[in-house]
DNA sequence: TATGTATTGCAATTATGTTGCAATTTGATT
DNA sequence: AATCAAATTGCAACATAATTGCAATACATA
């Protein structure tokens, strides 16, 4: 995490009277890059570090404060830090070795969910967008197919 | 569900000895449209209908059959259908009734996915976009703001 | 450093997801 | 239509994930 984000995440805090403590930094850094087997890892036992129920609550936390949002896809939901903290972008997500790869927004798609909300009157507030596939490091060994 | 689709549905399992029961046609129309509420709402208790377990078990075998696929978004996954059953499209998921409107998949969408499949050497398999904000009903209400 | 408030960790609870096994349903065959 | 083997389901028990209450700790500031 980067010093400006860490100095918004405490500005933002403070607006509450909460505290930076180094449970939520913690925390926020878990949501920078979400990755199923670290954060279930975190999250599965209580490791001699955070609290899984202190990860947990500050998440709540995260949420009344607009730092991040929850967005249903199927019946499970992600999190996605606020444009605020991180910079709207996409990813792609390597089936194989789970890396994630950051691409950048891009026009064409504002642009459809413009033309699409406009044709269904619906205003749109947030979007999420992820290609699933191979990496390059992936693909050179078996089972990319 | 169409008549269509059931028959796809039948042929797939037939493939396996696997039989088209009441039980996963209901599993089948879940995943058709899986809005939070009303799956979790089956899933948690043990219903009149169709027990919690079968319906786990349906979705792991359609999952084994390529019925349908998991796809990781932050540390949770969403559950789609293949698109030879439901042809790909994308979702405007109303963030106040939870309404999701079908969008018709775009050719933008499918360019900018080479296009950083190019730049990356990335090979795409699956993608998921969604869209939340407020449908036109909830535009009209207080609290869509 | 003393004080009131925010934060955390622990233990207990609830909710979600999985497994073993016996009972039921299916459809294939006689 | 009765029988049979295989597939499917439901129940109970279990495992894991998420939430809550409460007492102990850390924090900001006076």
């Amino acid at each position: 995490m980067t010093d400006e984000q860490q100095e918004q995440l405490k500005a933002v805090l403070a607006k509450g009277n909460h505290h930076l403590t180094q449970a939520r930094l913690k925390t926020f850094e878990l949501l920078v890059h979400p990755e199923p087997q670290s954060i279930r890892e975190i999250l599965s036992k209580n490791n001699g570090d955070i609290d899984r129920v202190t990860i947990y609550r500050n998440i709540d936390l995260f949420e009344k404060l607009g730092i991040v949002h929850r967005l249903y896809v199927g019946w499970k939901f992600k999190l996605e830090l606020s444009d605020q903290f991180i910079p709207h972008h996409h990813h792609l997500s390597c089936l194989q070795c789970q890396k994630i790869i950051d691409i950048e927004g891009e026009q064409s798609i504002d642009e459809f969910i413009k033309k699409v909300s406009a044709q269904f009157n619906f205003l749109p507030q947030q979007h999420h967008f992820e290609v699933s596939g191979y990496c390059h490091d992936c693909q050179a060994k078996e089972g990319s197919t």
